[in-house]
DNA sequence: TTATTAAAAGACAATATGGTCTTTTTGTAT
DNA sequence: ATACAAAAAGACCATATTGTCTTTTAATAA
């Protein structure tokens, strides 16, 4: 679905406003081993949404990763474009430059709903709406073992 | 929604496939040019389907790529996944390797519905099915300007 | 003010993907 | 037989993605 990049971001935006939920700023290290990724590049990765603005970071003793409670909650949609992998939800399945009703390609009739399913999930759920789930301990961050 | 190999193998096989019900056999040339993909590119592609079986060809002149009629239809799904690219229509929307109704990450419920039905979409939709609907003038195999 | 902690910055490298081109092989027509 | 046409094979290259590591900067606690 998503490329590595935006996987972890996902993982990770979630994991941070779970911690924050809890009154905690999780370091770079402890995100990394809680979303199950690398943590160089887990690093890499948020320092980007800092320079993006979705996030905040504090540096030195007690720092870390929080959202500031006064910006608005991140759509999926938002993310994503960011970490440029919008193709997931749009453009043609078929892969024309063009292709709409007037003009579809075979795949269309059945592709447009889909891809529109897509658009609406990545546009209603947000990176709170994600946390939440996972504090009410229904669903998972990571796999367990 | 795929990579360049699948568009380019998924439209060049629609390609052909049209052709030969025209009762013609196009070359690679023609294949790229018709479906707007570089050249050389489509000519890998295409040798790598000749060696899995998809479709067969025939060397010197009034050569070119075709069908053999005897074999079954192929549905998407089998040529996406020889093509490297079923991650768009399995596994979990999050990145977990391991992600059910037991077990759910937090796209879960939202997103398997959808992934089931782009499962759908690949599993019954075949290369002849769609070339049939571009045969029929319904629909584009390319950008029309 | 010094030691410690943690993010920021950025160099570097491995791999995958996408794309181009030349040479070789094989088939057909004359 | 020879010329020609077209795919097969494979070398080569560009770019994007993914990942690793070292050094620098900034904040805090003692």
């Amino acid at each position: 679905m998503f490329n590595k990049e935006t996987e972890y971001a996902l993982r990770g935006l979630v994991y941070i406003k779970l911690q924050n939920l809890k009154k905690r700023r999780p370091g770079m290290v402890e995100v990394a081993k809680e979303i199950d990724a690398p943590p160089f590049f887990v690093a890499k990765i948020l320092q980007r949404l800092v320079r993006a603005g979705f996030i905040e970071s504090a540096k030195g003793r007690g720092g870390g990763f929080y959202f500031d409670n006064n910006k608005p909650d991140i759509p999926l949609a938002t993310l994503i474009t960011a970490t440029g992998n919008d193709r997931s939800f749009t453009g043609c399945g078929f892969g024309l430059k063009q292709c709409d009703d007037a003009n579809p390609c075979p795949l269309h009739e059945r592709y447009a709903p889909i891809r529109d399913a897509i658009s609406r999930l990545v546009a209603e759920e947000t990176v709170r709406s994600l946390a939440e789930k996972v504090y009410k301990k229904e669903f998972n961050l990571k796999t367990i073992l």
